[in-house]
DNA sequence: GTCTATATGGAGATAGAC
DNA sequence: GTCTATCTCCATATAGAC
């Protein structure tokens, strides 16, 4: 059984290796069920005994780039306390994990909608967003930066949305070396950290305000939720 | 002659009001060429001989939402000389212009990529989003606020970015009546006008230089604009 | 359980008659 | 201009061999 199992296992990971090379290489709408199973060396039907459609073989990418993000995030938040590195080593680490696959994450980006089961933030990928999301507040928590109570509970979720602002720029970044994403990135991220310090000084005072009132609404249950309602 | 186009005029309106009816219903990919013709009450082949494809009739309606808005639009302009209800006229101009066919956008906000034809950031799209700007210019010209210079070339496209983002926000709003999204437009306008504002003051200068660093650097040359190389 | 071979049904699009 | 008939292609389903 073991033996049958490895061997099932390792047709499976042929199998998805073939998808994630010809989405790279010819875009996700244009590679077809055959050339996967073609490219795999199995019979189109193996694929479906593997994977239930060709959406779910997306899935299985993000569960495998999550599963190689983590390590890496976590090693980069044992080496500094300071905020700005943290979040720049957590980001960074992400961007690596996608880089061969930017090709496909350009197709996909097109699922924002919240039912889809391949959005970011449909209610399939939750728990991988939920984990990412954990690690934006362990890299606030510690970091020596003072939140005020009406934000914290927001921040984690914020910066979360603020990494998949710059994600899908630089899917679509036709810079050669997406040499735009980075200046974006390294720019963006200074101005983020300099409100972050600002936002506790007495002058900001109304329009954190506001944006606490707004991110109280917002999130008081997510419009991004599934509220079944149409 | 003038018969014979007035008719066929008539076709294509019925054929394209029947599209929008359907995927409005339906939604886009759930509705087909061949349902539209019957709604039309024409053959399959004679919605091909009015649009190329069914991307087409999106790119039509587009231009149709357009015309619609600018009167509406020119209007709210004339009214006030108050930045935030300028700002307000003209961006709920669009959402009631939109309203009707919420449901397709859905389907659309898909296309983020700019070489997708029907992306909002695309260059066959360029005629209908360099009109909206032109009308987020005039919206702060026309009011009574300093802008720095360094900020001032980017403001109008900074507020298209983000009535974009308000939009998008509100395809997939599921909340009663879009409630969310009219709490969010209003809480943020207040932020953004406030923002505005404050840039001027010297206390914000070091952020302020940040900000317009980047947007240079963005727009420059747009990232978003379609150079070739992938 | 693992996989091959073959079938199904529906989509966008087109050619050419009227 | 408009229609009918037809093409091509694909995701997906299934029957059954090993």
């Amino acid at each position: 059984m073991s033996e049958s199992a490895k061997k099932s296992e390792q047709t499976r990971r042929r199998i998805l290796e073939a998808a994630l090379t010809l989405f790279q290489k010819r875009g996700f709408t244009e590679t077809t069920m055959r050339d996967i199973a073609k490219e795999a060396g199995v019979a189109l039907g193996a694929t479906y005994y593997y994977f239930d459609s060709k959406d779910a073989i997306v899935m299985a990418f993000y569960e495998q780039a999550q599963q190689e993000w983590v390590p890496a995030a976590e090693k980069t938040l044992s080496e500094s306390k300071d905020l700005k590195q943290r979040l720049t080593g957590v980001i960074d680490a992400k961007f690596k994990c996608f880089a061969p696959h930017r090709r496909l994450l350009a197709t996909l980006s097109g699922h924002i909608d919240p039912q889809h089961p391949l959005s970011p933030f449909s209610e399939p990928t939750r728990h991988i967003r939920d984990r990412d999301i954990s690690f934006m507040t362990r890299a606030l928590e510690g970091a020596k930066v003072k939140l005020t109570p009406d934000l914290k509970p927001f921040m984690p979720r914020v910066l979360w949305l603020y990494q998949l602002g710059l994600l899908l720029f630089w899917i679509y970044d036709r810079s050669s070396q997406q040499r735009k994403t980075n200046q974006l990135f390294e720019k963006s991220l200074a101005i983020v950290v300099a409100l972050i310090r600002l936002s506790s000084f007495a002058l900001l005072r109304p329009i954190r305000k506001l944006a606490a009132d707004l991110l109280g609404l917002l999130y008081e249950e997510s419009p991004v939720a599934s509220e079944t309602s149409v």
